[in-house]
RNA sequence: GCGCCCGUAGCUCAGCUGGAUAGAGCAACGGCCUUCUAAGCCGUCGGUCGCAGGUUCGAAUCCUGCCGGGUGCGCCA
């Protein structure tokens, strides 16, 4: 019974984070400074609390004093003296002391950390907090072209799409992975002719490879009139749903499909068949879409296109910008099915909460589908969309990634390059590892390296698709964490000690015990913010300063070596939980942690 | 022309809603393996934060104008 009520009175101490409580005693503080009338009683301040860099200005700094000093007419050194003073007495502050011109900084007890440790080391989700209240996330990530196979330009969508997928899912919303793939459109009827063309045994053989077939259809195309009027033919007989031409069609959508999901499990993506929403999915859907917008008096017609005039959008003449909706021909467009899209993520799907991978260029197109949605009334007034573009991969050249001969690389080529690479990196190091158990890191250490290169970097900007940086042990890579991973993992396997069950008391007197503790408690914060603001790099540099300050301490601090078993024992809880966040991290990344090295 | 993004150390990048001396890694140089994986650790060197104004107690961060780069803008997706 004791047991659970201290299991209950942790859970409720626990429930909002260090951040959250500091921010209620200090709005208690302005509260009664209010009440005495020493501050105004109309002032709203916002509360904010830093983490300073410098380890001398404690564990938060607030700057509340500094903008409040013009309201309250005080000297903020003699506010934050009065803040202080109104501070309600809680034990697991140790200090609050003003700094500079105002600023207040807090240090949290020592035990209040030790509360943390235990309780991130009990916790099935390292101490990471749900959410307050679950939400209903659908994530458009990956959505390729089903015409040609996966290149470079779509690694970035799916892995930063994944990892954010993976941390809503923690928080505890549902998530729901829509696979926007575009199997639909002219460029289609230009494959089916090329397939018609080819008998069985050989359709198989070149389908293996889209790359190959795209051009070769292509070149068709160019080459042949006859061709190019087949093409648009079964176009035509594709739309109307002739049956020859739609199984034909099934066929190379379905060879199209599995040649992705090859891609997303040698990458670790989260996708699979049942995730996977077409383009043409809404087909049926569209002659509603422009009915309704015409219902709604939004459409007009311009030259002959289905057009709806947004005037949050202006062109260079101050017009309203058009979103054309329906070709003059007819056709429906890319735009026409995203807001198909939207209404299928809200109704049926019954998404909070609409989130879309989708590179920045198409920044402008979303601003516009979503404030379309929300005026045609297919989005509700409080249903959240939003665009999270990302930057293009470039090469060393500073131009867009190609691969030697100047063409796009495949996704397929790019990953077996990257283990080979990886292969003949652990070759190098000559350690005890089987050839077996080396191919095996080699996979992983090269998988892992590219999407972490890609991680680590901020989603908005461009960046460098570079081999030598992203496979280098160095630095903030993949490499470095997963050897970081094996190193604390080689310690409970060298004590044959089982890290989940780890027992004693935190003893922490060490400076570098003290950085990595206070370092280790911050893991929630982290992943929090990535669900904020969908910007993993924040918990890749965070990791990364994480396996930086283990290998610090692992310098400096004996564990096994340690005599004092007291400290010993204190030391591999330190280390069970740098393992645990490590692999928790990692895993939040999609990235798989390897036992050994 | 208009919209959005970007310009931080020689290179690759951080810098969260303005905050306390601008941070890492690589490269360069110098240390540390008879002790838990040296694929590591410790240290040194290196920046007029594109330029110029403005707001502020305080600006890499916010505002304005330039310069330079990217990207988008009515029937592609």
């Amino acid at each position: 019974m004791r047991q659970d009520i201290f299991c209950f009175s942790l859970f409720v101490f626990k429930a909002i984070s260090m951040k959250e409580q500091l921010e209620q005693i200090l709005a208690t503080a302005i509260a009664d400074l209010q009440q005495q009338g020493v501050l105004p009683a109309d002032v709203q301040p916002r509360i904010l609390l830093d983490r300073p860099r410098d380890k001398s200005h404690g564990d938060f700094a607030t700057n509340l004093a500094l903008t409040l000093a013009k309201p309250a007419g005080m000297n903020p050194r003699a506010l934050a003296e009065a803040l202080i003073a109104a501070l309600p007495k809680v034990d697991w502050l140790a200090q609050a002391d003003i700094a500079g011109p105002g600023f207040i900084n807090f240090t949290l007890s020592q035990q209040q950390l030790i509360d943390q440790l235990e309780h991130a080391l009990a916790s099935a989700t390292t101490g990471i907090q749900a959410a307050p209240a679950a939400k209903t996330i659908v994530i458009d990530y990956s959505s390729p072209n089903l015409a040609k196979e996966m290149h470079v330009g779509h690694l970035r969508s799916a892995i930063i799409g994944d990892a954010v997928a993976r941390v809503q899912e923690l928080l505890g919303h549902k998530v729901v992975r829509q696979n926007h793939v575009g199997d639909w459109g002219t460029q289609f009827g230009m494959l089916l002719a090329h397939m018609e063309e080819l008998g069985d045994a050989e359709l198989d053989m070149q389908l293996s490879n889209l790359e190959t077939f795209y051009k070769a259809a292509k070149k068709r195309f160019d080459d042949s009139p006859e061709f190019a009027n087949r093409a648009r033919e079964l176009v035509v007989a594709l739309q109307s749903g002739e049956a020859r031409c739609r199984q034909l069609w099934q066929q190379f959508i379905d060879v199209s499909l599995s040649h992705c999901q090859e891609v997303y499990d040698r990458l670790g993506v989260a996708l699979t068949r049942a995730d996977v929403m077409a383009e043409s999915a809404y087909n049926d859907d569209l002659p509603q879409v422009i009915e309704d917008l015409k219902a709604q008096g939004l459409l007009v017609e311009d030259q002959g296109a289905q057009c709806v005039f947004l005037d949050e959008f202006k062109n260079k003449d101050g017009e309203a910008l058009p979103v054309i909706v329906q070709k003059s021909g007819g056709g429906y467009l890319y735009a026409t099915t995203d807001l198909a899209a939207v209404r299928y993520r809200q109704n049926v799907l019954h998404g909070d909460h609409l989130m879309y991978f989708v590179d920045q260029r198409q920044g402008l197109h979303f601003q516009q589908i979503f404030t379309l949605a929300k005026k045609a009334g297919f989005a509700r007034a409080d249903l959240q969309m939003d665009h999270y573009g990302f930057g293009t991969v470039m090469g060393k050249d500073g131009r867009p990634y190609k691969s030697r001969d100047g063409g796009v690389t495949k996704l397929a080529d790019l990953l077996d390059e990257a283990e080979k690479r990886a292969l003949e990196l652990v070759q190098q190091k000559n350690s005890d590892l089987t050839a077996a158990e080396q191919e095996h890191v080699a996979k992983v250490v090269g998988i892992s390296s590219v999407k972490y290169a890609d991680l680590s970097k901020n989603r908005t900007s461009d960046y460098i698709f570079d081999w030598d940086t992203m496979l280098s042990f160095e630095g903030n890579t993949a490499p470095y964490l997963l050897y970081a991973y094996t190193r604390v993992v080689s310690i409970f396997n060298k004590a044959q000690i089982n890290p989940a069950e780890v027992s004693g008391e935190f003893v922490l007197n060490d400076e570098r015990e003290l950085e990595l503790a206070n370092l280790l408690v911050r893991f929630n914060e982290v992943v929090q913010q990535v669900a904020d603001k969908a910007m993993p790099h924040f918990l890749c540099g965070y990791l990364f300063e994480l396996a930086g300050k283990f290998s610090s301490f692992y310098e400096a601090c004996p564990i096994l070596q340690q005599d004092d078993q007291a400290l010993r024992q204190s030391r591999l809880k330190l280390a069970a939980l740098t393992a645990k966040t490590l692999r928790q991290g990692l895993q939040l990344l999609g990235i798989h942690t390897l036992e050994k090295m």
